[in-house]
RNA sequence: GGGGCGGUAGCUCAAUUGGUUAGAGUACCGGACUGUCGAUCCGGUGGUUGCGGGUUCGAGUCCCGUCCGCCUCGCCA
């Protein structure tokens, strides 16, 4: 075999005059008869080579690169010389080429079923079913090169500062214990316990924690983590995090910590420097933005009404307003009416658009949106105008109004209505054109540390309350006491304890969340008991972290990054899959593979299992 | 579990109100061609219109079911 010299991205006018060898896929071939260019591809670049019997090409390499089809494997060897048709400014090779003496043909490939080409100007990728069934050949794409290679970045820069500030990395299991606490697990039989099963870890907590009390100090993984639940665009069933925990901290050495590593990270892959991060606490967030991770690119605050909407004659905001009203402010049963000012939305914002808004919020349970525009006179004109005039003045100061805004109002308990025009104002923003792209393309990175999670909230479903966090996590250093003597039925106080959790956020996405953790089994018991767990109960579920924290648990806290979200940032896709070499689909198939798929009845009996239904053809 | 969009040649798409033999570009096959780089020119192969049923004289098109992909709500401690 001609074993390469040289990569296809490499050759340069340096080169010329060089005998040179290069293996690689045909990427293109342009056959003029007695003269045959073929554009030599690997993971690196592309290359020219040509074929021209006068300068050294026999009979035998002639005939055998007018054979070439793309994607056949090559390896050719000739003399590096300045193009004679002028240089391709759209190649890094483009001002030389090949000229091939010998021509081995490597591997034949079978008609592919698509071609590994980025889609140029108008063009269009295959449909992802199809690519992701031929992943390799997919990946060959030089996007999809180029994910990977940003990918190993991060690996490497996250590896390399953790391992600067004293991290060690550690491996923890796969095959875990299950956790029935939060997401649906993915289970594994186990063949030597009959009946009894593994989960796969949702992620590493409990091991590192326990690590902590083993006295580790510091430690890092990169580490797989399965929730099997439903996937999005941004989400899949098994993803990548990177995980750590420290000992002997506070919150604020945690988060120092964390901002370094967002530093560092985004200076080595990004080449960009993050400045200092800016804190916000969980209800700031909720009351301006309506959602705990706030996008803060953009204004489009929201603005919490009620007290003069209240005087007004609009028959829903008053419905709503009735909701809960002896409850505390804050409250999530108690009815509120909230608003955006949308500054030009009259213009732009159209009725078609406004009417779609109405539909959007319906979808988060609100019972709509009513949309209110400010003339060039200043006037309120359509929806509720009119049913506003008695209180135009204050709707006017409230909100800050001028000419040509547009104003969106829901009205609704507290939960619903924050959520709602939480999720309505990213909408708008999205319409109004004033969400930047992010990174190369020259917006800024918006970088968010969120605080002061409550610990609790209540269950839609069954009213009791769950961890917002998990379990784990401590209670701010200055609300442990009130929390571990808080009653149990005192909702309002139950409530209002806030958590020594931390979420980041870029650009309006959570990229890492984590928290300072209980050390103290007094405090862990409490936590259980408002979960409605018996101490029985958490004893069996938990006892080995319960006894662990009992042997001289050190004050402990870390996080976790999510990677695929990091990356995708770094590569500027909104497409989880992009950013995995091997994903799943939306009902946790691997097209490729095909997996999941049918195990035999020996297998099954191997592991005391039995199929309640046949596999599926 | 709910809502939405999609599935026609290997690929990307078209096909008028339900109406002739389902077309085009590209890929592939054959031929021509000495400077291309989306090579060009000539010719050709290629179809269970995702699958199953129904309505109709007639279905790619309408109806029902189903499978798959994507987006999304719920879900994701």
């Amino acid at each position: 075999m001609l074993i390469r010299t040289h990569t296809c991205g490499q050759l340069r006018d340096a080169h010329v005059g060089q005998t040179v060898r290069l293996n690689g896929w045909v990427n293109a071939y342009r056959d003029h008869g007695r003269l045959i260019f073929i554009d030599m591809r690997d993971r690196t670049g592309v290359s020219q080579v040509v074929f021209d019997p006068e300068t050294g090409a026999g009979a035998a390499v002639m005939e055998a690169a007018d054979r070439l089809r793309n994607e056949d494997v090559i390896a050719a060897e000739g003399t590096v010389r300045v193009r004679i048709g002028g240089e391709n400014p759209k190649l890094a090779t483009g001002k030389v080429e090949v000229v091939c003496t010998k021509l081995e043909v490597l591997n034949k490939t079978e008609n592919p079923p698509f071609l590994p080409e980025d889609p140029g100007a108008g063009g269009k990728l295959p449909n992802e079913e199809l690519r992701l069934k031929h992943r390799y050949i997919d990946l060959r794409r030089p996007r999809m090169q180029q994910i990977l290679g940003v990918r190993h970045k991060v690996y490497q820069s996250t590896r390399r500062y953790f391992d600067e500030n004293g991290f060690l990395e550690i491996e923890t299991p796969i095959l875990y214990k299950s956790t029935p606490e939060g997401a649906r697990e993915f289970l594994v039989p186990s063949r030597h316990l009959p009946g009894n099963w593994f989960a796969l870890p949702q992620s590493p907590q409990l091991f590192k924690q326990i690590l902590m009390v083993a006295g580790v100090d510091r430690y890092m993984q990169i580490c797989r983590c399965f929730r099997d639940e439903d996937p999005r665009a941004d989400r899949q069933a098994e993803f990548t995090q990177v995980d750590l925990e420290m000992s002997f901290v506070c919150r604020e050495r945690v988060m120092e910590m964390m901002e370094g590593f967002v530093r560092r990270l985004w200076k080595d892959v990004a080449g960009v420097d993050v400045p200092a991060i800016q804190r916000m606490g969980y209800r700031e967030a909720m009351e301006r933005f309506g959602i705990d991770r706030p996008d803060t690119r953009y204004g489009l605050e929201i603005a919490d009404i009620s007290e003069v909407a209240a005087r007004s004659e609009v028959g829903f905001f008053k419905e709503a307003l009735a909701k809960g009203a002896d409850l505390p402010r804050f409250n999530s049963g108690r009815g509120v009416v909230k608003a955006i000012r949308v500054p030009g939305g009259a213009e732009r914002l159209t009725r078609k658009i406004t009417d779609g808004y109405n539909e959007f919020v319906r979808g988060f349970g609100a019972g709509g949106c009513a949309v209110v525009k400010v003339n060039a006179a200043g006037e309120l004109e359509t929806g509720i105008a009119r049913l506003l005039q008695s209180v135009k003045a204050g709707v006017v100061t409230a909100l800050g109004l001028k000419p040509g805004d547009t104003v969106l109002f829901v009205a609704d308990v507290y939960s619903t209505c924050t959520k709602a025009l939480g999720e309505l104002r990213q909408a708008v923003a999205r319409d109004m054109g004033l969400v930047p792209r992010p990174g190369a393309e020259g917006g800024p990175w918006n970088f968010l540390i969120v605080v002061d999670f409550p610990m609790f909230e209540r269950d839609k479903e069954t009213g009791r309350w769950i961890a917002m966090h998990h379990p784990f996590t401590a209670p701010r250093d200055d609300q442990a006491e009130a929390f571990v003597n808080a009653d149990p039925s005192d909702a309002v106080t139950i409530e209002s304890i806030v958590s020594a959790g931390y979420d980041i956020v870029v650009n309006g996405q959570e990229i890492a969340g984590g928290s300072i953790r209980i050390h103290a089994p007094r405090v862990q018991s409490k936590v259980f008991q408002l979960l409605g767990m018996t101490p029985e109960q958490a004893k069996e579920k938990f006892s080995f972290l319960l006894e662990a924290l009992s042997y001289g648990a050190p004050p402990h806290g870390g996080i976790a990054f999510g990677l695929d979200r990091l990356v995708m940032n770094f590569v500027g896709t909104g497409n989880i899959r992009d950013v995995i070499a091997f994903p799943k689909t939306q009902i946790g198939q691997d097209l490729m593979t095909g997996a999941p798929g049918p195990v035999t009845e020996e297998q099954l009996r191997e592991v005391h299992a039995r199929a309640l239904v046949p596999p599926r053809a």
